[in-house]
DNA sequence: GATAATTTTGCAACCGGTTGCAAAAAAATT
DNA sequence: AATTTTTTTGCAACCGGTTGCAAAATTATC
C-alpha cells in the first residue's frame, strides 16, 4: 500500500541506506545521489514512515497532552495554543481525556505504550504526584497549571495560586470592601486550596472579614449558581472572589435573581479572563493568567527535557494581573 | 530503557513468539506458558510497544482528529465526546489544528506519516473535497459536520443544513414574524451557504420578507456584534436568524445597545445550543444538533471503515430541534 | 499401547526504517 | 602519476514486535 524505502531505492538505483540518508538531516549524501533519490521519491509519492523511524531512533515526536477539564471555555485557548505550538516544532499532540480518572497508573501505561517523547499534564486540579508518576516511569513530563511547591521533583509551569489569592484580597481591600466571601472551585483542586489559603491569609492581614467560604462542585455555570445561594444567606457580603469565571457568571446571575445589582449591591471578581468575561452581560473584573506564555514555556520545556532528560526540575511561574471591568466598584482614591 | 519482548522471553524461559502470543488475543498459547509469561512480564513491568506492533500489524490505533474552530465553545463538547468515545475503543486521537490552513495536502502527508488508521475531519466550514483528499490517499475518512451532497464520495455524518435553514424560517413563520434577517457565519463556510439557501427558499414559500442578509467574519461574539450593526440599519427587521450561538449573543448585545428589547422589539434564533445559550443573560432560543449522536456515529463509522475499507460512502444525517427559550415571542395560536 | 488428530511451540522472515563500519570513490596533496 | 586524505556508499545488524510454517508435544481414539 504505502511506498517504502526499498521501492524508492530500486527506482533510483541506489541502496536503501542512500534513500534513508537523503531523508535524515545531517547525513552524508552526494548531490548526485540526493537528486536521483528525490526524483524517485517524488515519482512514487514517498514519505518516510515516522512510526518505523521512531523504532530505530527512539523518538516518536508524539507528546501526550493530558487534560481533564474539557467543559471549561478556558480550555479552548489551552488546546488551541498547545496544538499550534507543538505543530510549529513538528510535534504531535496525543490527546488524553482524563474525565474522572485521577489515578495516573493507567494513563502512564497508555502513553508508555505509544512511546511518547514527553507528556504535558495540563490541569490545575491534580496533585503534583500525578505528574511525578510519569517521571518515575522515565517519561519527561511538565505539569502545566500545576501546583507550585518548593521541593519540586517535576517541572511545573503556571502561576503562584497562593499569591493570586492574596492578590484578590488586595483587590478588594483597594476598593474598600470590608466584608467579603470566597466562592472557590471544587475543594479537591489544588489550585482552589492554594488560592483559598492565600486569600484568607491576606484578608486577615488587610483586615477584611471573610464572612463566607464555599466551593462549587465543579467548574460550571450551574455549580456557581447553586453555590452562590449559600453566599447570599449572609446579607453583609459586599464582594465575592470566585475561583473561575464560569462559576462567577453563574454566581452573578444568582445574585441578580435575588435582586442584587452588580456592582452596587455586590461585587464580583473572577479568575481566568475567558472570552465571555468581556461581554456586556457580565463585564467581569477578573484575574488573568498569561496563558500564551505559560503554554509556550511548557512546550519549550518539554522539548528541552526530551533533548536533555537529566535536566533538573524547574518551576516557572508567571505573573497574573487584574483585568478591570465593571463587576467591582472602582479603586478608592486615598 | 523500556522492557522488551526478548527480556521477558528470557526470564520466562520461552521463545519470543510465546511472549508475543500471550499479548495478542486470539493466539494459541497453553495455560502453563501464559502463566509463566505473565509472571515474568509483571516482574519486569512489560507492556508491548504499540509502535513496534503497528509496524507488523499495519494498525496504529491512531485516529487523526482534524479541526479548525478551536475558539468556539461549541467545540468543547466535540473534543470531549470524541476523545472519550475513541478512548472507549482503545483508539487515540491525534489532534491536528488546522488554524487557517485550508489545503488538505500537507495535512494528508502528515497523517500519512503517522500511519493513522483513520481520520475524522470535524469541521462544518470546509468543502467535502477536503475530506476526499484523505480518501484518495487511501486513508479512511469521515467528514463530521460536513456538507451533505447526494453524490457523496466520502462518509458524511451531520445534519441537513439546508433543512435547518428552512426550519428556522418556519420557526419565524409560526410566530407570525413577517420581516426577518439572516446573520450567518462566515460566507465561505459550506454550512453557512446551505443554511442560507434553505432559509431563503423557505422564507419565500412562507411569505416572509428577508430584509437583510449578512455574514459575520468569523465565529466570534465580536464578529456577531459587528455584523449586527448592518442588520440594525433596517428598522423593519423583527427577528434575526444567526448562524451560530456565539455570533447570536454578540448580535443580541448589539441590539440591546441600540435600545432594543428582546424579544419584544426584536427576536433572535441561534444555532448549536452551546452551554451559555441557557444562561439568564441570553436565554436564547436556538436550534440544537444532536452532537452526541453525531459523534458516536462518526466514531462507529470510522471504526467500520478501518475494518472494511471497501465500504461505500454513507451519509448519516440527524434531526435538529428548536430549543425554546426566551429570545423569540411565543408560537402564535391559530 | 500404538496411532491419529489436535494443540502448542520455536524458528526465521518480515514490517519500514537507521546507523556503525569498512570498502569504494572522489578530491587533495606531493 | 602516485599517494594520502576525505567523502560517499552499501552491507548487515538492529529497533520491538508479528506470524506462517513445520516440528514437537499433548490429547483423543481405537
Amino acid at each position: 500500500m504505502a511506498v517504502t524505502l526499498k521501492e524508492v531505492a530500486e527506482l533510483a538505483g541506489v541502496s536503501r541506506s542512500a534513500v534513508s540518508r537523503t531523508f535524515t538531516d545531517g547525513a552524508s549524501v552526494s548531490a548526485r545521489t540526493r537528486e536521483k533519490v528525490e526524483k524517485a521519491a517524488k515519482a512514487l509519492g514517498y514519505r518516510p514512515s515516522l512510526i518505523a523511524r521512531s523504532l530505530a531512533t527512539n523518538r516518536t515526536k508524539l507528546i501526550g497532552l493530558v487534560a481533564n477539564n474539557f467543559q471549561n471555555p478556558a480550555f479552548l485557548d489551552v488546546f488551541d495554543l498547545f496544538t499550534s505550538e507543538l505543530q510549529k516544532r513538528e510535534l504531535r499532540p496525543l490527546l488524553v481525556n482524563l474525565s474522572g480518572e485521577t489515578s495516573p497508573k493507567k494513563i502512564v501505561e497508555l502513553l508508555r505504550q505509544y512511546s511518547v517523547d514527553g507528556v504535558i499534564v495540563a490541569t490545575s486540579t491534580l496533585p503534583t504526584s500525578f505528574a511525578t508518576a510519569f517521571q518515575t516511569a522515565g517519561i519527561p513530563v511538565i505539569h502545566t497549571f500545576g501546583k507550585f511547591q518548593a521541593n519540586a521533583n517535576v517541572h511545573v509551569v503556571g502561576i503562584d495560586n497562593e499569591f493570586c489569592g492574596a492578590m484578590a484580597a488586595r483587590t478588594f481591600s483597594d476598593r474598600s470592601y470590608k466584608t467579603v466571601a470566597l466562592l472557590g472551585g471544587p475543594e479537591t483542586a489544588t489550585s482552589t486550596q492554594d488560592r483559598s489559603a492565600g486569600f484568607r491569609r491576606a484578608a486577615k492581614e488587610l483586615g477584611l472579614r471573610v464572612a463566607k467560604v464555599c466551593y462549587a462542585e465543579n467548574y460550571t455555570y450551574q455549580a456557581g449558581r447553586d453555590a452562590m445561594r449559600d453566599v447570599l444567606e449572609d446579607d453583609a457580603v459586599e464582594a465575592v472572589f470566585c475561583g473561575d469565571d464560569l462559576i462567577c457568571m453563574g454566581a452573578m446571575d444568582a445574585a441578580r435573581d435575588a435582586g442584587k445589582a452588580i456592582p452596587e449591591d455586590i461585587g464580583f471578581l473572577g479568575f481566568n479572563d475567558i472570552g465571555m468575561a468581556s461581554w456586556d452581560a457580565y463585564s467581569l473584573t477578573t484575574i488573568r493568567q498569561p496563558i500564551r506564555d505559560i503554554i509556550m514555556s511548557s512546550v519549550e520545556l518539554v522539548v528541552g527535557m526530551v533533548e536533555n532528560p537529566g535536566r533538573s526540575p524547574e518551576i516557572r511561574l508567571f505573573p497574573c494581573s487584574v483585568i478591570e471591568r465593571g463587576s467591582l466598584r472602582p479603586v478608592t482614591e486615598l
